[in-house]
DNA sequence: GCAATACTGTTTCAGATGAAACGGATGTCA
DNA sequence: TGACATCCGTTTCATCTGAAACAGTATTGC
């Protein structure tokens, strides 16, 4: 074959957007993310941002907004509206942090829990009929490239951060 | 070690939300495409969606805004919107089909076509250092997997439709 | 002490989203 | 034909989203 340069290479080479990495990853998250959530809200009626709160106080028990915020990668207006439906639903209950007042501990009420330990195997079985096109090999490495991407990519951002909006 | 039922076992092992597959690839997908949106918003001016279908224009000249939704993963309310953008924008036009008059053809203008020109290399670039985590084996074996799991997706949430939405 | 600053969680507001309804065009079948 | 189903792409509407402003509380530095 002859040689190219690497410009005349990416003239030869259509753009496919199938063949596209982050799109690939956009759009496959995107139908895991739309399984889940018409399980969850069929079988619950919970919202992602409502189940990704439950994980988290179901792990460990009084936890704050502001943990959540940290462990659930939403923001904070969203876990605020998830808590304030969990709230209402009557599946979680908030009491006063006893030495600063900013922060509220949340809790499962009795039917919170109760909800909680049925949700969560309802989730793994999903995961596990979803990940079965995987060999257990495959589900290890693909956890760890996931993570590398998403902190390269946070890094990315951030440095573009510091060079498009200086000061 | 003593053996277990797989209930005491999942009793056992707490539910780790930062380990769980699907939120882990949301998680990830995520981050990336906010590294593309605003690298995309402040270079051209382009949300995701009015890329994509530039990006189908580009590769196929004449299209239909049915076969932008075929090839991007989108609906045609966001197709629609998105072209309606790039039109307003100057950078696709639209031509009816002569045989069809339920269709327009949509084509880049002069100024489309030399945006288009620009953002495919920097859409290389980006992919590129954002893949630089990973090796050429892993990148092919990454992009397998997803296809396969977002198929597998695709497939149990038509049977859970089937089955939860009898008739 | 007491500003000034920083933090928590909520509300506001403007924009994005998608299911469903829609108007217009074409296909089908009797 | 002509009635009915189907398709294309847009609009509507109710909901979701997150940046920014906010009120209340705590901390810092003087």
């Amino acid at each position: 074959m002859k040689r190219m340069s690497s410009a005349a290479l990416a003239e030869a080479e259509p753009f496919l957007l199938e063949r596209f990495l982050p799109y690939e990853l956009s759009v496959t998250a995107n139908r895991v993310s739309r399984l889940f959530a018409r399980r969850y809200a069929r079988t619950f009626g919970l919202s992602i941002p409502e189940w990704r709160c439950m994980a988290v106080i179901g792990r460990y028990a009084l936890v704050s907004a502001t943990a959540i915020v940290e462990r659930t990668a939403m923001d904070k207006v969203k876990v605020s509206r998830a808590v304030a439906t969990l709230l209402a639903k009557g599946l979680v209950r908030r009491s006063p942090h006893p030495a600063d007042r900013r922060l509220s501990l949340l809790a499962f009420t009795a039917k919170g829990r109760r909800i909680y330990e049925q949700i969560v195997p309802l989730a793994r079985r999903i995961e596990a009929e979803l990940m079965e096109v995987l060999g257990p090999a495959e589900r290890t490495a693909l956890s760890a490239m996931l993570s590398r991407i998403a902190e390269r990519a946070r890094a990315l951002d951030e440095q573009a951060l510091d060079q498009g909006l200086p000061d």
